[in-house]
DNA sequence: GACGAATTAGGTCATCCGTCCTAGAAATCG
DNA sequence: CGATTTCTAGGACGGATGACCTAATTCGTC
């Protein structure tokens, strides 16, 4: 690997703070004391902090991208592809439970600041759509695929939101089994391998 | 209806921009325009801001107890009762598309704010809860019942997500529908009347 | 080693926020 | 009516923030 710039790290360390604390509760002092760097180094590489943001959001659309081209390259089962999908809120239930799901939060804040990157920050659940589509699609799906794309998005989101209101440990795994077992009783699909 | 006294009014006029721009970015000088009053006339009825969210949320637990109360006097099938929360998503639809779920979003906000009032926020998630079980009980769910309760909290939480984020006017009638589908086909529960 | 480009440090500036004070207006009540 | 309390207006404050500049330093390349 190599060594990450400056301007990586600064991206790196603004996505974890945007999404533990929020878009508009982070400064750049913030930022730059995590970096141990100074606070007048942001403007060689950020004009502003809408463009801090516009970085971040660029970096978990590629870092969404490279991850869904992994899982697809994973195997050929559709129905173990979507499990990928799904066991993302196991892994990060912990994080899920103390700050909700990063792209729903921060799609969730830009939209009350009616901030102009709303529709881009966005882009990341169509990414996940677009790939969910796909998925549905080559369990033989057809029309449905949009509409049970749009359903698992709307189910992860959900448990995003009720875990970390509730804080409520019991939420992720219950309904993450109930999602298994949707996805394993969809009619009307081809079988599971 | 009484005359609403400032203090009311306050609250109310806090509670609107609280959803619509969230909490921190929400600044007494724009609830004070909004009214038309001074921003000293704050500090006589709430000497912090900590003040206002206590009050905003006391109020929306109070509407919210209302409201059930409202549904639970209106007739004797919990099968229409929960289909008036359902309903909320239709009713609410253009604000949800504009800033998500009153509650889950100021939920969030707190959470990353890592505000002490975060449960008190939540505590309007409880009482849907609470309500929601109770009917499900009285459908004859028994133990599942408090599952059942969450997963459709869950599910609705991610209506609101989804819809708001990509701003698709389809998500909100299409996921309702199928909430609909889903209680009328719960299996071992007592006929729909 | 020289030199130009990239990077960094430290600091200034105007603005806005929440908090708080004081003086006056309005309402309440003996 | 006067007295006392409640309410309102407007402004002042310390602190923090985003934006921005300048000088010094580091680094790659020849």
């Amino acid at each position: 690997m190599p060594t990450p710039t400056t301007r990586e790290l600064i991206v790196e360390q603004a996505d974890l703070l945007f999404y533990e604390g929020g878009y508009e509760a982070t400064s750049f002092a913030e930022i730059a004391a995590a970096l141990g760097i100074s606070r007048g180094n942001f403007y060689h590489h950020f004009k502003t902090k809408d463009d801090i943001l516009e970085a971040v959001i660029t970096r978990r659309i590629e870092k969404t991208r490279a991850m869904l081209d992994g899982w697809q390259a994973e195997g050929v089962d559709p129905r173990a592809r979507i499990l990928s999908f799904i066991r993302l809120l196991i892994a990060n239930r912990a994080k899920i439970m103390a700050f909700g799901c990063p792209v729903g939060t921060l799609s969730l804040e830009l939209a009350k600041l009616d901030h102009v990157a709303q529709d881009r920050a966005a882009e990341v659940f169509g990414l996940f759509r677009d790939w969910l589509v796909r998925q549905f699609r080559a369990l033989g799906a057809g029309e449905r695929s949009e509409a049970l794309a749009l359903h698992l998005l709307v189910w992860s989101q959900g448990v995003a939101v009720m875990a970390s209101s509730l804080r409520d440990e019991t939420i992720i795994p219950r309904e993450v089994e109930g999602i298994d077992h949707w996805l394993a009783t969809l009619p009307d699909l081809a079988p599971a391998r």
